[in-house]
DNA sequence: ATTACTATATAGACTAGTCTGTATATTTTG
DNA sequence: CAAAATATACAGACTAGTCTATATAGTAAT
């Protein structure tokens, strides 16, 4: 499986140099030397840059997956998991970055690339799982009206990605938890 | 006054190109080109790429002031004037962009700079400038608790920047409006 | 009015280095 | 032995920025 330790380090690295300095300012040459690994190894295992980025856009999302699903299982009902949204972002906020928090990677990523690309279309739609996540644990409350359902969840994927991108401009991780009391005293008002 | 002809032009063609492919996928050869201008022209109006960016960034932030100043004179109020930097940013996002609407071209900016550029310091400035906007109009509602006006500033600003985050990937600027909705009922509430 | 100076513009060659991707030959490892 | 790794060299395009030399205005001084 020595293969797959290859391709194990170069996301590895990738994942720390397109956070930290930005996907067109890294270069193939500083991935694969932060990866201790040659240049046909990355070749061998991805068919271009291209191709190794939106590896890097998937295992960004899986990973805040992840979080999630620590954070989540084991909570009782939906307007915790709710809330949980929050603290999994702020996790991923919380990693030990070499050069500090700069917000959501998956947006980054997307301001780097062209209106219609690809990368901007499959964080999109991460994106929009995350929506769909906060939307099924909304509908497990006592919430009448489907309507207001569909506003609450916009509404609190608003101040996600709001508070993700303001904290990581001000250097202020606390910003997310500032923005997960608010949703939580928009869900109480809700109910 | 053939001076400003040429920086002026510049100015235009990169804060197209900028905002249309990003900062470090458009070089300098493109700027020029599309300026119709001579690289040397470049480089006696700018010391660096960088400060070329520098400009672009502060262009774009008074292209926003303009745009709020246009929505909020002859506003009588503090509520409306709020709701006004919606309208402000909605008029943004509906430009007659190349490629299309692409999210808020400062966040952009930030995202491909590192962790404690120069760049992302002057981009906190600009937010920090809206919210400061913000602030001042909800100061002048009925509102007594200071803590409650500072609360609702953020609150603003979350659905403000989360709004042209998602309204940019989704191609769908009316997410805009429907956080204004959102910041309007917010308001309303605290009255 | 003509001359002279200054500022800005131009074209285009040039440096020195980076970029992605490929080719090849060798070594390690299961 | 065979798969997978390695190091190294290479191609060719692109990068930011410098340099020289020239053209063309507008202004100031004579």
């Amino acid at each position: 499986m020595a293969r797959l330790r290859a391709r194990e380090k170069l996301l590895k690295a990738a994942g720390e140099l397109f956070y930290d300095h930005g996907i067109t300012a890294t270069g193939i040459d500083a991935v694969i030397a932060r990866a201790g690994v040659a240049k046909m190894s990355l070749y061998n295992n991805f068919k271009s840059k291209s191709e190794l980025v939106a590896a890097y856009i998937d295992a960004r999302h899986q990973e805040w997956l992840d979080l999630y699903a620590k954070r989540s299982t084991d909570l009782s009902n939906g307007w915790e998991r709710v809330l949980a949204v929050f603290d999994a972002y702020q996790d991923h906020a919380e990693f030990d970055y070499e050069n500090g928090f700069r917000g959501c990677g998956l947006l980054n990523a997307a301001a780097e690339m062209p209106a219609n690309s690809a990368e901007r279309a499959a964080v999109n739609r991460h994106k929009q799982e995350v929506k769909a996540i906060v939307k099924r644990e909304l509908s497990e409350l006592p919430i009448t009206e489907p309507s207001r359902i569909e506003q609450l969840t916009e509404h609190v994927c608003f101040l996600l990605e709001g508070s993700i991108s303001l904290a990581g401009l001000a250097a202020d991780t606390q910003a997310i938890e500032r923005a997960r009391t608010m949703a939580d005293q928009l869900i109480e008002q809700s109910l």
